[in-house]
DNA sequence: CGTTTTTTGTGAATGAAATAACAATTTTTT
DNA sequence: AAAAAATTGTTATTTCATTCACAAAAAACG
């Protein structure tokens, strides 16, 4: 394989790219030109030619770049082929609303089972999704080969739940709960923090914004 | 103010570090040193230091930082005392669930309206908070003096929703959708963009996760 | 078919952030 | 009270990412 000294940043917006291809394939784009993209995803657009670039060269001097074959290309980068199974840790408010979301625009991955201690929901189909006992972690991630979990359980119960699931074997985690998860590093952890985001954004604007 | 030249990256970690420092406080711990912090919020131990700097000498050598003045410190810098009204326009799955979810672990933040377009919703009350017609979105943000808000609405009205957002006086948006704001430069986006997430946390484990 | 225009791919320059390393200072210990 | 240990604040260094700028190549045009 090729990809290997792929920057982190570079590798953030693979998706972001391979979404507006599809976009632009839908609408019967046949090309498309670094600036047109940067117009679109407002990266730069010399950023865009560098990322492309770690994959060798993809475009046409003078032309720009094949939608169809650009697209193809990122998504078998991208494993658009074959789906994945992710299961989902703590069905509160978040949790819930993950559920119903399923990252429908993406067709790689889907929630294929949830975990609860909620007696009212355990045993119970949620959005289409059965949710198990929090104690059959382990033997449902085993048997239906889950290898992400997201992860929206109280702080308090992170650790541990995180713990369980790299045990079980997981190999990646969306993290949703404000603590930074200790997990073994061959253990990929993906951090989404909606009240830090809140807060930066209005740290920001407090003190820079142009009242 | 001495707040200027601050980083971006060191802004987005103050947050974790007030969070953090009020856990500290909480549990009666009275100093605590750069490492220990490094410990809990796993970032570098120079990293914090050097984050620190930026807004003085806050330490004492051989000593390390005394908890509740630092928590203190923080907590204005990071207006902990000012209530934050947000609006939360399109109240879908994802909204619905942000709603419930209303931020409560930060206490200087509070999601005070919301608005949608879906009649069985509008004038009514979702999780404690009054959903409006999106027809009163300029009306409702002047009168309540919102300036913030997040956007959760399908991504085909999100620039529209953006557009009314900024005319409307709003000075910060938290965008959900997976598309580029395009708005004056004077408006600070925070994009979230959970789709996207998972895809780089699964093309990570698929293509450097040791099998 | 030659000239002009477009656009890539990349070396070089710049910028931003993270880390290392250590003198300066304070605390703790004996 | 002296010696040892701890820990900061900061200078220097390194790493990572973005942007500039332009030769090379292809396409479009007249």
């Amino acid at each position: 394989m090729v990809e290997h000294d792929i920057p982190r940043a570079t590798a953030k917006r693979l998706p972001i790219y391979y979404r507006y291809l599809k976009l632009l394939l839908d609408s019967g784009t046949v090309r498309v030109s670094s600036n047109e993209l940067s117009d679109a995803v407002k990266f730069d657009a010399a950023t865009i030619r560098r990322d492309f670039s770690y994959f060798g060269a993809l475009g046409k001097r003078g032309y720009g770049y094949d939608v169809e074959a650009l697209m193809t290309f990122f998504g078998e980068i991208l494993n658009q082929d074959t789906l994945a199974s992710v299961a989902l840790v703590g069905v509160g408010n978040l949790g819930q609303a993950l559920l119903n979301f399923n990252f429908h625009q993406s067709s790689n991955a889907r929630i294929a089972a949830a975990f609860d201690v909620n007696p009212d929901i355990v045993n119970t189909i949620q959005s289409g999704i059965p949710v198990y006992s929090l104690d059959d972690l382990e033997k449902q991630i085993t048997d239906q080969r889950i290898d992400v979990a997201i992860v929206t359980v109280p702080a308090d119960v992170a650790q541990d739940v995180a713990k369980r699931l790299a045990t079980a074997g997981v190999r990646g985690i969306l993290n949703f709960t404000p603590l930074r998860l200790d997990v073994p590093k061959s253990i990929r952890v993906q951090n989404v923090d909606l009240t830090n985001e809140l807060q930066t954004l209005l740290y920001f604007i407090n003190n820079f914004g142009e009242k």
